[in-house]
DNA sequence: CCCTTGCTTGGAGTGCGCTCGAACTCCGTA
DNA sequence: TACGGAGTTCGAGCGCACTCCAAGCAAGGG
């Protein structure tokens, strides 16, 4: 083991103001169904499904009858997936990054790679929407001033 | 006719620096081909025909064998159908737009609408993707602090 | 005159990201 | 014990935004 353990790194808490628990249970009995999730989430239980099957979750537990249980670890990795997909990164990507993870720590370099490329490309996009702003903006301000 | 013309209101140029011609040739000889409206807006003729046939594009002007003559008017939509493909909006919804535009000037509050609401929508996307941005530099900083 | 190049049309095909349906199991309650 | 509700798998289907194809036409060069 490195300074940090693996699991740690790839599902850090999205928000960790400190204020109000991070998830709805505690660790410990933290064994949600896929509806549950599919609340929290936002996602449908159909898409948390496709998602397992294509590789873009990490292995989730299952109940004795082989029902999912997802964990507090699991729904932090979604919120990541969820921020990632915002940013238009394509789910074949995202799954890329799942199988690193799943490599374990020899990856940390590859991973980092990606994260910094992911980085500058939502930089661009900003810029782009920043841009588009403006001419939203000048736009407006016409079709204000025309009927003014 | 009111204040402004329907033309000069839909048509703005896109990048108004003043430094520098706006368009590759002067208004009086802007008769593109396809071809060379594909290299400059980066589309693909095959695109600019369906946005032509889905009725995203104003009806293009003809050569007298029947092939498409773009205008600088032409390119400065395109610029902003570009802008607009951009912040993620629908097609269908651009297509509105134009059709609004097609209808004339007594369109022009439901345009300003439109404007409007798509610049909010470009506002919340800007803070998420300014979030996601927060998250990387996290996730890569613990990345980094982790093999320093 | 033929050949190439570039354009035309309508319609079919593609890739992505889900989304849904069919058929089944399991569990809790009446 | 019957039933409803929530879960399972696998595979098919869908909507969007292109992307490509086939067949044909017009202009220019050798």
């Amino acid at each position: 083991m490195t300074v940090m353990d693996t699991a740690s790194v790839d599902t850090e808490p999205m928000n960790c103001q400190g204020e109000g628990r991070r998830h709805p249970r505690p660790d410990g009995d933290d064994r949600y169904t896929i509806s549950e999730v599919a609340a929290i989430s936002g996602l449908s239980a159909h898409t948390l499904r496709w998602y397992e099957r294509i590789g873009l979750m990490p292995h989730v537990d299952r109940s004795h009858t082989g029902q999912r249980r997802f964990s507090n670890k699991d729904l932090d990795w979604l919120g990541l997936v969820g921020k990632l997909r915002l940013t238009g990164m394509p789910v074949a990507d995202m799954v890329r990054y799942a199988e690193l993870v799943r490599e374990g720590e020899s990856t940390f370099g590859e991973r980092k790679e990606l994260l910094l490329a992911t980085r500058e490309d939502v930089r661009r996009r900003i810029t782009e929407l920043q841009d588009t702003l403006a001419v939203l903006d000048h736009k407006i301000d016409i079709y204000t001033t025309a009927n003014a």
